[in-house]
DNA sequence: AAATTTGTCTATTTACATTTC
DNA sequence: GGAAATGTAAATAGACAAATT
């Protein structure tokens, strides 16, 4: 059989059948996975629609969704219905942002460390703790969900916050990420699909990418969920769940405004959508709006992390489940693991019981205000959105910058910072915008130092790159 | 088209397809999960032939492979070729061992508890590690794998225990069963096949089913792999992964052989097997055989856990990994975790630092051979498998017991014990045999009475049930 | 040792749903 | 607003391989 008529045929990618023993899926996924990573195939790029390329290598229709699935779940291409398949726009990036190096030879702006002040305080609350009577229980195995103390603690504490939810609901994770994560195993399988915000959390992106889930952008219009007509979209879309960070939300530090949570709740209600609430920045925002938890209670699992406003060294975060999800993510908490360190939560259990809590909160909210401060003064004529408690700013770059170019050009200056790129979800070109993190360089002295250098690159880039 | 002709038809199941709108393939799969959920189809019963279900559904072949793949992948049924389909011989039991309740009213000899002397100690060495400059820094971020200090202290330490590894291959995870969810999830599928003992860690069990991963009993003959046929039946089974526990099997307490440990090496390097070796009783157990990793040091992910020896509240757990799956590893663990507390992980550091981490060894081997003692002299006329330092043991019941029954009753007597049936991979049906954590009692004092009232429901069998 | 039983797996058929133009 | 383009997914076809008898 010649396919030789094929050779004029346009075609953005052209893959080969060797004639290997391996099933022609596999080795044709391999293909395709292995030339978007060599950059053969680039973000955005259009694959050839599924019958083109069926037709051109002789294979049935079927064969070749199967293989672009394949690439999909591994989160490399992205396909839409009447649209046809691209290249997803975050294939050049690593969404691990690991903390590289314990010695680091430039100012961190990228990653998002809490201010640390505090940590002394922290530090003698514990050698307070270390002398009560029976705490070396602590040490022992105890129950997977906390005591009931602990919980208590937890289901009182946050009513200040808007949620209102019984002890039996709270859940013990080992922070933040490790709650998403239980969540995603414990409640989706592989396949299904999660709606978010077009440029969202990489943490996400990353547990997406391990289990197999699928990462949809929602329609947003400056930052803001379309909500007119998003029940229409979900339904098309087959949403099982949506993730949300609705104050402050990473990277782009938009609050959700209450017409937008009022809708996301109703259609969460209506088309039965598991939410995923991450309340990690809550606490600090200025936000008055009640959280999702209270539109749709049955439907959200909202997550509090102490990492922000306490400190990240003692791995604890909370999560309130509604009893009908509560013995999955319960489950999936113990399969992954096991139980979270009693020590920990015990420490922590006593510090929310304490004035120290609140000490730590005021200060920290009080430095972010101080580093805020000085950032508006650095970029008064740039676009830097971000409220006074953010602990992370959104700068939009002139036009003429890519986002990949201006984090490469920050880093040989001196400075980290992550691109739009690292936060993209599907194939929409991300925005020309990198995040930086106000609060991760270790005093006020080095934050002013790479905010110079960055001001530096962008006016210098005025002046010698020429359009 | 009618099926009455099939009414008469030999066949253990018969699902009808109710007209409503869901695939087929899911209503039915339901139906078999349904069904043997509710014991309609017992543990060990045969299912029909796919190709015979087919034709009694007029559905084609392939599409009852579907039904039955569903099934197994949530570990419900298992399938062999050439012999048919069977309802897994563990579905009426938990494998979340879940730590119940604060109080209980009654003794636990069920789940694996370390004896807690010692922590007393523990809490005073942290009182010391609190005064240390500098030491809040490990309430902040740090890299995920730990410190290059942290790293060093475990690879020369577990030189002692005949692993040589570079500092380089040591990951960090927040316990044992961490550990073995993080290697799961970042070299398996969906799908994949691991292969372990007919008995196995009920942990893995958990982790294999929310993950979807086939656990597949190896051929075993008196506690010891077969490994004269081995490399075939790994190869026909298709498997990608073991597990093991080469010391103090969970639960059966076996202890693998030299010529096991070197079969089982050279069949993974041969098929390219990726083993899991879980060294978790290495520290305590009596042996002097190498660990597996040094028979396949480039196949082989040991994981140590401190919660054995140690204490279980801080939850730390070192892992080493071979340079080709290091990346994966530690983007798994860093996707579940972010990071294991760097608190904890210097507390435990600055333990293996110093000469507590000995004594602290050495009072739990004394305690366990102390309760060893004592159920030596309870069961002498019986067949209870394990050593002087297991944590517990394996006893094997006179025939007229089921294992379950044995359990049930003991509870009513105010002692937990787990049969085998909730170690059980496969069809196979698990021998008569119920497993006793001789340290999980607070004192040697309640396990004596736990063992006389188990000593008891045993011998007044022996009088009153007839077999 | 050959025929039979039984499960596995890749690839195909076909109906369907959404989006675009 | 209807036709064309494009992706989705349930069910089928058929070759293959292992285990049993």
């Amino acid at each position: 059989m010649t396919i030789n008529s094929f050779e004029n045929y346009l075609m953005s990618w052209k893959p080969t059948i060797s004639d290997r023993k391996a099933p022609i899926y596999t080795q044709l996924a391999g293909q395709l996975a292995q030339d978007i990573r060599a950059g053969i195939l680039r973000p955005g790029d259009k694959l050839p629609p599924q019958r083109e390329l069926a037709d051109f290598l002789d294979l049935h229709l079927s064969t070749i969704t199967r293989i672009y699935k394949l690439c999909e779940e591994q989160g490399l291409i992205c396909a839409k219905v009447g649209q046809g398949t691209f290249v997803s726009s975050d294939v050049n990036t690593s969404d691990t942002l690991l903390y590289s190096h314990e010695t680091m030879d430039y100012i961190q702006l990228g990653t998002i460390l809490p201010p640390y002040n505090g940590n002394e305080k922290v530090v003698n609350f514990i050698k307070g703790v270390l002398t009560q009577p029976d705490i070396q229980s602590f040490l022992e195995y105890r129950s997977p969900s906390g005591t009931y103390v602990q919980r208590k603690t937890i289901s009182d504490w946050i009513e200040r916050i808007g949620v209102h939810a019984s002890p039996e609901n709270v859940l013990l994770a080992t922070g933040g990420q490790n709650a998403i994560c239980a969540i995603t195993l414990g409640l989706f399988r592989p396949g299904d699909r999660i709606g978010t915000n077009p440029l969202s959390f990489s943490g996400l992106k990353s547990i997406a990418k391990m289990i197999g889930v699928q990462l949809v952008p929602l329609p947003e219009e400056d930052g803001h969920i379309q909500y007119d007509n998003l029940e229409q979209f979900c339904r098309s879309e087959n949403l099982k769940g949506f993730y949300f960070v609705p104050e402050q939300h990473n990277p782009t530090t938009h609050t959700m405004k209450l017409e937008e949570r009022i809708c996301i709740g109703e259609v969460a209600k209506k088309l039965n959508i598991i939410i995923i609430e991450d309340a990690i920045n809550r606490v600090f925002s200025e936000a008055i709006y009640p959280p999702l938890f209270s539109y749709a209670p049955n439907n959200t699992l909202c997550i509090f992390s102490i990492s922000k406003f306490l400190c990240p060294g003692l791995r604890v975060a909370y999560l309130i489940a509604p009893d009908r999800y509560r013995g999955s993510v319960e489950n999936s908490l113990y399969t992954m693991n096991l139980m979270v360190s009693p020590w920990n939560a015990e420490i922590v259990n006593r510090i929310f019981n304490s004035p120290l809590l609140d000490t730590l909160i005021h200060e920290k909210k009080e430095e972010l205000i101080a580093r805020n401060r000085i950032a508006d003064l650095y970029f008064s004529s740039q676009i830097l959105y971000g409220t006074a408690t953010c602990s992370f700013r959104w700068l939009i770059l002139p036009d003429r910058w890519e986002s990949q170019k201006f984090e490469t050009k920050a880093k040989e200056a001196g400075v980290q910072v992550f691109c739009s790129d690292r936060f993209a979800i599907g194939k929409a070109p991300p925005p020309k915008a990198v995040r930086l993190c106000v609060s991760a360089p270790k005093s006020k002295a080095e934050l002013e130092k790479a905010l110079v250098k960055l001001k530096r690159l962008l006016t210098r880039a005025d002046r010698s790159i020429s359009p």
